[in-house]
DNA sequence: ACATACGGGACGGCCCGTTAGT
DNA sequence: ACTAACGGGCCGTCCCGTATGT
């Protein structure tokens, strides 16, 4: 499934990056899949080929491995699908975050229909029960919402959105109305929902744009 | 065989059966804390002091408990909570429907910034690795957007929403940005996310009244 | 090995208290065997033929296990061993100490030897680290204790026992005596070193004894 | 091969290897607190800063480890604990056993209140599974009763000692003893236990003693 | 209709030891 | 001589479900 889990097959020398990557990445698809407190040690390694003693030798329990997921695969992830692209220079920033909200309806592997997001799954599984998790989750929707909001004062400086727009609530809510739409597309099992929902989240932000 | 038998027959008789309601709220409760996996048989009946003989009566095994959970508890709280009072003939279902949502930003008990929405939960949580739950938690959204597209509707019959406007996916819009705020709101640990979340929603159907 | 485990075989029919102390004693066997903490819960479980299901029915964990082994078992069998006969009203409260010291020097069956003395044991290796544990082995040392104080104090009564001797304190020095030599002759695999330091004791009792 | 092999090619020289010792204290401290069995390989190595690599290359395993525990650290540490100062010969033997008596009540750290005795703890936890360390442990238990019973004779041959005392018994009995009552002072928390004790015992070798 | 007793399996943690590498 | 990576196995806990009994 993960691209460098290709890669893995047998693997006789010693490589203890490589080793805790395969781990992570593991761990990310099996967590993705059931969830982080269904998802099997057992399965995470038989993946990966490897035991017991190598993961233990790279983290100390389960909660710090699905920790090191969030902070190192997760987040990269969100990061590059929701804010690649975003500060195009040659784009109006407005236009630069409508044209990510339709493009990402796409979906091309289905896996959001079918898994949705990973890491909201964990923020709704976890949050509650384990501080640390909400912790960590919680610096990554931060680092999206800011990536958002700046995208709208962007917009601000450059005369494309209204001045009295409240850029951080604004973007809290562009993310908060994503997350949603990406839950409700998983108890569907309907892109359209998704689709439709980017597609009137693009029309609000057109709402917000200056008259000329 | 025996005499009462006869009345037991069928269990969709108005006989409320206490202990069956019982295992039910006990088990909501259950559920609405530590999810469904992670909810434990033995501790949902010690919440009620009654054994697993009187659960295995009832129900056949966890998950049907989970799945009437669904049915009898969470469907009804969803739909009251949401959908309560915006039948209003007084009043303009728009406005209602405003009214509802600005309202909802409560949450006096502060349940929901800890523990979620129970329905949307669930969705997320068994919608990937239980067709059944899945079928059940949608029936209930289909519900809950029905009600709002109703309420839209009921707006354009009166002439206060545009008619171009798709009152079904505008429904479908509004709920799963309820539940993306809701989410975030419990990940954040903070209702405030909710409250402006809920009052973007509410000026945003501004948009769609119709010009006097 | 125990006398009530032969008649285990098969049991189909209920019979909770039966089982509880099948498990006791199959835990005491295994305890006294190999100690507490290397003492595996899947062969206290072999040996009875039932399953991780009765025992977590019977008991919260192993620890619970442990204690009510000290309890039920260890305790009884001590109080026999060492204060049986002790109270006999024909004979001299003193002769009587120094019988059963002298008796209980024969160990028939030879576990002393091999295992030493299941209390202390127990005491060895869990009183440092459970205290749970050191409270209620030091319950049956008390008793133990107390059960040999009042027989110094009867011979005080009947006048064959010096006045000034601390009946409390001699009968600690037994018992801790008594220990420290089962432990020497598990450690030595001799049984002369048991006799040999019993006998010792005997004399030093006389020493007690008023002149006449 | 390597230069510096031909030096090392047997242990025994006078090379004191800082790292061997290292390991043989920590390993002493460890075991001392938690017993040989529940003593964790990596906890001692935590202790010293080094790995697994260092310790099986000065050991072939855990038991060979704690074998020269025994042997190396335990070992002396009773002999000077014990024997100390007996064989002053300005000093009538019995008097100077007496005195060790009296002197060792003290336990100024509280150690051996909290773990007992570091050589009887191994004994009573290993003696009967494993006999090699059983058998070493009791070259020391020999060793410490030859100390004593050497002390006796030497008093014997002063006269101050009763010809007809079996001298070897008498050590040995003194020996069993105080193992048992350093035992119930670590199951009482209670170093009363141990001074009463140890009077009782100077005051029996009183009677040991040839009238005048 | 319900309580009690028990079956049986899976999971995470931990731990000793070995091997590759320096 | 020593570090770091990894193998592989066992253990206690916990949990869902069934069967017996009333």
């Amino acid at each position: 499934m993960t691209p460098r889990a290709a890669s893995a097959k047998k693997r006789r020398t010693r490589a203890p990056d490589a080793t805790r990557d395969q781990l992570l990445w593991a761990a990310f698809d099996e967590i993705y899949r059931r969830g982080f407190r269904a998802a099997s040690v057992d399965a995470i390694l038989s993946k990966t080929g490897l035991t017991k003693g190598a993961l233990y030798h790279h983290f100390p329990n389960k909660s710090a491995l699905g920790y090191a997921v969030v902070d190192e695969v997760v987040r990269g992830l969100m990061l590059r699908h929701w804010l690649g692209g975003l500060d195009d220079p040659n784009v109006d920033p407005l236009m630069a975050l409508q044209r990510v909200l339709r493009n990402r309806g796409a979906d091309p592997t289905g896996n959001e229909a079918k898994f949705g997001c990973p890491l909201n799954n964990l923020a709704q599984e976890m949050a509650p029960v384990d501080d640390q998790f909400r912790r960590r989750v919680n610096a990554t929707f931060d680092a999206w919402r800011d990536g958002f909001a700046r995208a709208l004062e962007r917009g601000q400086a450059v005369g494309s959105v209204k001045r009295d727009v409240d850029t951080g609530a604004t973007a809290a809510f562009l993310v908060a109305s994503i997350e949603g739409a990406i839950g409700l597309t998983k108890t569907t099992k309907n892109r359209d929902v998704m689709r439709s929902h980017l597609e009137i989240l693009a029309d609000y932000l057109e709402t917000l744009r200056t008259r000329r």
